[in-house]
DNA sequence: CCTCAGGGCTCTC
DNA sequence: GAGAGCCCTGAG
């Protein structure tokens, strides 16, 4: 069993990474490094004098380049947003070391249906329950672990199943989206060469799938940067900092396209881990209203 | 015990 | 364009 990995030194902090909400299939380990499950392989990141390994199986070392966007130099992005809003400053400082993941489309489509009206410990488990039961085993050290299912997998999957594994109201949206994707009613593997709005389009025929989880699937599995997903912390967030009113999410997405540019979804990013993680900065401001 | 919100969406009016 | 309702769970 061949084992591989490569190394990586830049612009890159696993923790801000991997609980910065993107994703929802890695956790930490007891001696504080990650595992994920990434489409069919386990994924290891360890640290080991100053430095990331990451550790993987039956993957190309392109997929693994791709995977952790390591074309993009994101010190230099860094610097560029801050050039142009010093408001970003202590964001920006707190999450350095967030690389934007690429994400399977497929599973970033159901995990995104999965997040509507949720939270992330319960997304997690929810995508968990859902793996285990659905999945394929896969094993990486001894352990077994299980790959998020295929399309035509949940389209032959029961309402029942679904509920028992704690879906809820998102049972129909899932089963429906994975048919209609699994007909080829809705392309999802030929988004590539197509504009935002043709993309968001395309996707939002899938039930479940809506503005805000459109642009979570262009920005997370599509390497869209030009993408501002707004989402009730980000409203607060973006309602706060520079509207100092309330604001419907379109407009808050609008108004941080002109502001952020292609560097829109990486300042989301900043923005949303940053003050999660620093509620008190956020006082004075209503929790909701628009 | 209760209410409320959570990386929103659909349906109705 | 606005508003209600939604499966479930932890927080308060």
């Amino acid at each position: 069993m061949t084992q591989r990995f490569i190394i990586i030194e830049k612009d890159f902090i696993p923790e801000h990474t991997f609980e910065c909400g993107q994703c929802f299939r890695w956790n930490k380990t007891d001696n504080g490094n990650y595992i994920g499950i990434v489409s069919d392989s386990v994924l290891e990141v360890i640290k080991e004098h100053d430095k990331y390994f990451v550790y993987f199986e039956n993957k190309e070392e392109d997929f693994i380049k791709e995977y952790f966007d390591l074309n993009r130099d994101y010190n230099m992005l860094i610097n560029e947003i801050l050039s142009m809003d010093d408001k970003l400053r202590d964001a920006v400082k707190y999450g350095f070391g967030i690389r934007i993941l690429r994400q399977d489309i497929w599973e970033c489509i159901i995990s995104f249906i999965i997040s509507i009206n949720n939270n992330i410990p319960r997304i997690k488990k929810i995508i968990e329950n859902i793996s285990r039961y659905y999945g394929k085993e896969i094993y990486y050290k001894g352990r077994v672990f299980y790959s998020f299912p295929k399309p035509e997998v949940l389209a032959k999957a029961s309402e029942k199943e679904l509920r028992m594994l704690n879906c809820g109201f998102r049972v129909p949206y899932i089963i429906n989206a994975a048919k209609m994707i699994e007909s080829g009613d809705v392309d999802i593997y030929g988004l590539k060469n197509k504009s935002n709005e043709e993309v968001r389009k395309e996707l939002m025929k899938l039930p479940g799938v809506g503005e805000k989880v459109s642009s979570c699937i262009m920005l997370y599995s599509l390497g869209r940067f030009d993408i501002f997903p707004v989402d009730v912390w980000i409203k607060r967030i973006m309602e706060n900092i520079y509207l100092k009113r309330y604001e419907s999410p379109r407009e808050i997405e609008k108004f941080a396209l002109a502001r952020f540019k292609d560097k829109a979804g990486i300042v989301q990013q900043y923005l949303y881990f940053y003050f999660r993680n620093n509620k008190d900065f956020l006082k004075g401001i209503s929790k909701s209203g628009c």
